[in-house]
DNA sequence: CGGAATCCCACGGGATACTG
DNA sequence: CAGTATCCCGTGGGATTCCG
């Protein structure tokens, strides 16, 4: 059980404030990171590679598929490409035949996994908890 | 800049490991904390509504709006609806006319909050870092 | 004011087949 | 093996209207 005390209420409306309390609702604000960089990367199934990724240092393509079960290859080509052109992973290719490509985090990716295995936690933790939400609140 | 230590890396294993290591790809998981629970609250909608809430003690449906602009009476309303029954929000209805309804965030929501915004400020900090990641891939 | 209802369209994304 | 290409469908979600 988590008590929140109102100082960390505090300091989170100061975080709060340094990212959302300058914007100007009449004219669209030009970038926000929440928007713009963190929607890419939290997408459900970009979030799944990358914590595979942080599971096993190295993988190839089949073999993500195959942990990310469900992902279409056209999906997962195109996050692939995504979380390579945003920093996260590395892709590495070796010209045999047939063809083998590897990938992997890159360390902005490493870190990026520590942060969001960090909510990942919390989700796996509270999962009960907001279950026997959704049960209680269906039965009404 | 952080730098990732090896001993992070295996921590982060470890981790991964009580999350992801029992599954069987075979036979496709019951339920899965990640793809169940954490995609609903990480929807990119979600997470806005969620960190205004953090912002704001309380909100009433049309700042709601405003805030998190861009997203339509539908889907508001919707994802207003499933962060309540997921026990995140509390949604009090006033019986005066015109009808009067505030949206606030649960204890349990609170403590998402918390997690959540360390997310969002990584992603904020570093979002430069990511931007100028996409132009140079975009240029070769 | 806070939504529910309706309509409608774009497009995200699944399945399959094909290629370097 | 690692994708791309194609096709096709469902539905998420935007705009608008109406109701309590």
């Amino acid at each position: 059980m988590e008590t929140v005390t109102e100082n960390q209420k505090v300091r989170t409306v100061k975080k709060l404030e340094k990212m959302f309390g300058h914007i100007d609702f009449k004219n669209p604000p030009e970038l926000c990171p929440v928007r713009d960089v963190m929607s890419v990367a939290s997408d459900q199934w970009s979030t799944l590679i990358v914590l595979w990724l942080g599971y096993f240092p190295v993988l190839r393509f089949n073999k993500l598929k195959k942990y990310v079960y469900g992902i279409s290859n056209k999906v997962l080509s195109q996050r692939l490409k995504v979380l390579e052109a945003d920093g996260y992973i590395e892709r590495k290719a070796y010209p045999e035949v047939p063809i083998r490509v590897e990938y992997s985090l890159t360390d902005f990716g490493q870190s990026y996994v520590e942060k969001l295995l960090d909510l990942a936690e919390w989700m796996h933790d509270n999962s009960p908890k907001v279950l026997a939400n959704r049960e209680k609140y269906g039965l009404l």
